[in-house]
DNA sequence: GATTCGTTTTGATATAGATCAAATGGGTGG
DNA sequence: CCACCCATTTGATCTATATCAAAACGAATC
């Protein structure tokens, strides 16, 4: 199952087809549009002009290419991944709905890492002159796009504290309980879910090598934490999850 | 010589005895004011009021306290570190004069780390609520803290990339690149400078012990791509620490 | 100027996780 | 429906770095 496809962008649908407007979006409490008024998010409407459709192994953006937009994952599932020059890849985040892609790209005006879609997804477009002169107008926009971009570091501070200081089995840990954190909070299960990615791409992620991860997995399945099958999740006891990611056993 | 004093707050000093505005600051370019014209620049002088003397071992803000302001360093030298619920720390950055510290607050709206300074230092305080509402009077302000923003973001994006791909060497050479090339940026020598943190707060940066940190010295140094005498560091061949980085020997 | 404490270096040894290898099992395309 | 290609799991072995240990060195203190 080999999905980087050979497609290179992703291709435009009829708008039309697939409006969906942010003041009728079931994400606008954690999107963009969060603690706006419903002028405000009107406002935001006449931007997001055109939605996207991703397939599978299509990206919405590469390193290298020149940043003109933000994107609000509306659905489907995401890894941005930064390579190094000989090769080598580093999964550096994975997104889902309601989440921005694409930040990375305003400091120096191109992008520094690619958004591979896991999944067949769907995304917003937000060109990104247009979005900061809004913002420039509506406060409350500019306000929480500051918040989504701090919150953007800090989970980068949590990845690093992830990678410079937690074992092989805390570091899977905090992966799945971040997940469920996430999909809950969207309205899926906390405790039963289904992988978008490989143990490849977890591991790449969390710093350790696709076997290690499988290991954790079986050793998790051991001690009765959680259930595994595939790509099949089902966690058992969030507590022992929880422990093993706060006190470090 | 242990740094981390029992202070727990910087002292506020006389600001008209610290007064230096922006207008005059050497370090208007590579600081927030940069790309701001001269009335702007007048308008970020008037909230920018309190200048604060940072002693070593001082922490600027800490991990749980609320967010007020960002910091602009004016002088000096910062870390800035993350815990475990048990205690092991990491470090998340290291910050000289013209970059910015506190970013991390304005997601949740308290400090997720700890700013601590490694020599005695000086810093601007830009009041966070104040410095929202003047964003949005002058947008080439508001666009430039966007990309100071997303260019942290694409820094963590490199960390990353540091723990979760590189090995020890590969890791010491990035971040002496990166110093070199940040110090070179304000006027320093880009290949002899003095480091001002020690072996074990490197390590904690780079995901390594502090012995592996220091055998990395001592094997540039065997191999004479550097000279260490301690804190001093002189770089004898930058393109060997650029292969090393690079190519991944 | 001696003392002390913390930092750094270097050596010896241990180990978590990487690497190598092989078997199993799903999903996808023909 | 079959065949093939990946993804995953599991075992055996290896290695980069951690850990343990101790000596040397410097900077601050008395």
């Amino acid at each position: 199952m080999k999905i980087e496809s050979s497609r290179q962008r992703p291709i435009p649908v009829d708008p039309g087809a697939l409006k969906t407007a942010c003041a009728d979006c079931n994400l606008r409490e954690i999107c963009l549009p969060a603690g706006l008024s419903h002028d405000d998010i009107d406002q935001l409407d006449e931007l997001v002009y055109t939605r996207i459709k991703v397939r599978r192994g299509d990206a919405v953006f590469r390193a290298g290419e020149t940043f003109t937009a933000i994107y609000a994952v509306r659905s489907g599932f995401f890894k941005t991944r930064a390579t190094t020059q000989d090769g080598r890849e580093q999964v550096t985040g994975f997104s889902m709905a309601g989440e921005i892609l694409g930040m990375d790209g305003i400091g120096l005006g191109s992008h520094s890492c690619d958004a591979v879609a896991l999944e067949d997804s769907e995304i917003c477009t937000i060109p990104y002159a247009q979005f900061e002169a809004l913002s420039h107008q509506v406060p409350s926009l500019q306000r929480h796009f500051h918040k989504v971009m701090s919150r953007e570091i800090v989970r980068e501070n949590g990845v690093m504290m992830l990678l410079g200081v937690m074992r092989a089995e805390e570091r899977l840990a905090a992966f799945l309980l971040n997940l469920s954190q996430r999909l809950n909070a969207r309205g899926y299960s906390a405790v039963e879910f289904h992988l978008r990615m490989t143990r490849e791409e977890i591991g790449s992620y969390l710093g350790m090598k696709l076997e290690t991860v499988s290991r954790a997995f079986s050793k998790f399945q051991t001690d009765n934490i959680i259930k595994v099958d595939q790509k099949y999740v089902h966690i058992l006891d969030l507590d022992a999850l929880r422990k093993i990611y706060a006190h470090h056993t």
